[in-house]
DNA sequence: CATTTTTTGTCAATGTTTTGTAAAGGTTTG
DNA sequence: CAAACCTTTACAAAACATTGACAAAAAATG
């Protein structure tokens, strides 16, 4: 099904006509005598429809060639209209779960996605992933596709890989959906353009993405503006990017825990190189491996998903503050 | 403070006519009565337009010619008139073409935005790349996008790298971008239930992928079903998605020239892991450099953009060719 | 079953709005 | 100075709206 949540879209009846498959002259006869659509008016009085009308429509006239009187279905609700085709072609069909997502419902909503999205992991279907993905956005709103669904999935992945029930393979797969998925989430909410910058990656050694990927697309829903780098970059390239788009914070992830000193040595170059204007911030599984040379560098560290979140806006806050000072 | 200069390229009204399809004295009527586009002016009165109202243009004609009234979507944005000609060309694929997109026009217009993209990688603006990129799209259709920006930018940046005049980063953020891109380019054209898998990624030590992804790209548009799994994986990774996805090809891009022998031996790795039914390609600046490699394992090397067309149709038509026979 | 009544799709007549195009006359640009 | 722009005003075809009417089909009634 095609994501038409909006009401943006807007329709003259020739259009609606065409669409639905009801004569123009037989659409507005419907509305005069049963009001089966209440489309709004233009300022010189065309009627403007909504997709949710022409799928009224069509629901309608289908009904009505099914043998069903005009009058009495024209003021069903769209639901109504489906069950009660539903109930025509396939006499005895499934249950009907399509009802209103409350609060409450969104947090099982999503945990029934996130089964269903580590089951498309699982079985290597990347379109089955992003259709569950795509579908999830829609559904429970990107805040909630994030909070409830990406952060708890992510971090299943994570443990998965360690038990060996996942290869790396499937974490690769999973970051590239994710990855095109961002332009959706980017879309949703442009930000403005005086926003702060974030650079966001991984150091050198650290391959997986995923963590990365996730502080990336809430850092742009907290309103930052985000250039994602991907994995494994070496401190130099890091800083320079930070340099190059004047960044005033850099995320990193890091989830794998080694014991060779490679995470510490780049740490440190890394904050030699950007200096103390700019806020270091770390999360990711393994972080607290690191826990020393985080201290002494002066990382933040990541404690949560909650706690990302308000470290964000308290960034992001102190930087508008000082934007204000230097730009009387 | 930064300077935020935008509108690096500004355009009269002449060359937004023809370059959009709508006739002067429409634009102007278009902007007059529905505010359809807002053109900065010259000291002097006359209209200036940026590459966003070209696009605008042309979806808003595009749009209207498609049966929309104008004055209900003169004030969409360019996403909202995305997903209305998206919506509309999966329901009614016939579209009589609209005006001059003539082949040579074309290029000369890629060349621009080519220019035009390199200078946002130069400066390291990732939003303003995605921005032209979506333009770009918009004016050039997807085709010629691949075919005319694309692949000679990429081509670019792979030889400014060598110079030293871009870092590794410029790479890496321009991967970002264009893997975000995916999602557009791979919602203009869905693929069949039953295509051709084919598998993308670069061998390990290969870190640079955006030979990967244009090839991804590319057999995505030639009806492929592709899962790009990123850069830089060991041989039983690749040969594990192969395996999971049933995919019948599978593409590596090698564009930098090693003188040890990783590459040599994940690829006999690789060919033993997946057989001989699974199309081995492989391209890349530096896959002449393991010439003898290639020859050994029975890979099929890329020769040039046109080259690796015809091989994707001609494994694809084998492909469905074959599936008959095992499927009556 | 025959006759009325109601429902429903379609049309026609007449007036208004929308929308592409164009002409007239002045200004800017190169 | 010519070509390209600008603004304003106008115009006509296409698309809409409203009202009212009509006949076939369906339902109700006697």
């Amino acid at each position: 099904m095609t994501v038409t949540n909006d009401e943006s879209a807007q329709y003259l009846i020739r259009t609606v006509s065409k669409r639905s498959g009801v004569k123009s002259d037989l659409v507005r006869a419907w509305e005069r005598r049963y009001q089966a659509v209440t489309p709004t008016r233009t300022s010189g009085g065309h009627r403007v429809y909504t997709d949710q009308d022409i799928a009224r429509l069509k629901l309608l006239n289908q009904a009505t060639s099914n043998g069903h009187s005009i009058s009495q279905i024209a003021q069903f609700s769209l639901d109504d209209l489906k069950h009660l085709l539903k109930d025509e072609t396939l006499s005895t069909s499934q249950s009907p779960n399509d009802l209103l997502p409350s609060t409450i419902n969104k947090v099982h909503l999503a945990e029934d996605y996130s089964d269903k999205c580590y089951a498309a992991v699982l079985a290597f279907d990347a379109q089955k992933l992003e259709s569950h993905f795509e579908n999830a956005i829609v559904e429970l709103g990107a805040e909630s596709f994030i909070e409830h669904l990406l952060s708890p999935l992510l971090n299943k992945i994570g443990e998965r890989w360690k038990t060996g029930e996942l290869r790396p393979v499937h974490e690769h797969m999973t970051s590239s959906v994710i990855r095109s998925l961002t332009y959706i989430l980017r879309n949703n909410n442009p930000c403005p353009e005086n926003a702060p910058r974030m650079i966001v990656s991984t150091p050198i050694g650290q391959l997986h993405e995923l963590g990365a990927l996730l502080a990336a697309i809430m850092a742009e829903l907290c309103g930052w503006q985000v250039t994602y780098l991907g994995a494994n970059l070496p401190a130099e390239e890091i800083a320079a990017a930070v340099k190059y788009t004047n960044a005033c914070a850099l995320t990193l992830s890091i989830s794998f825990a080694t014991d060779d000193h490679i995470v510490a040595k780049e740490l440190r170059r890394l904050k030699k190189l950007i200096g103390n204007n700019v806020s270091l911030i770390v999360g990711g599984r393994a972080a607290g491996h690191f826990q020393p040379v985080l201290n002494e560098v002066g990382v933040m560290k990541i404690q949560s998903y909650t706690h990302f979140k308000q470290l964000l806006n308290q960034l992001a806050t102190e930087y508008y503050a000082s934007d204000n000072k230097n730009q009387p």
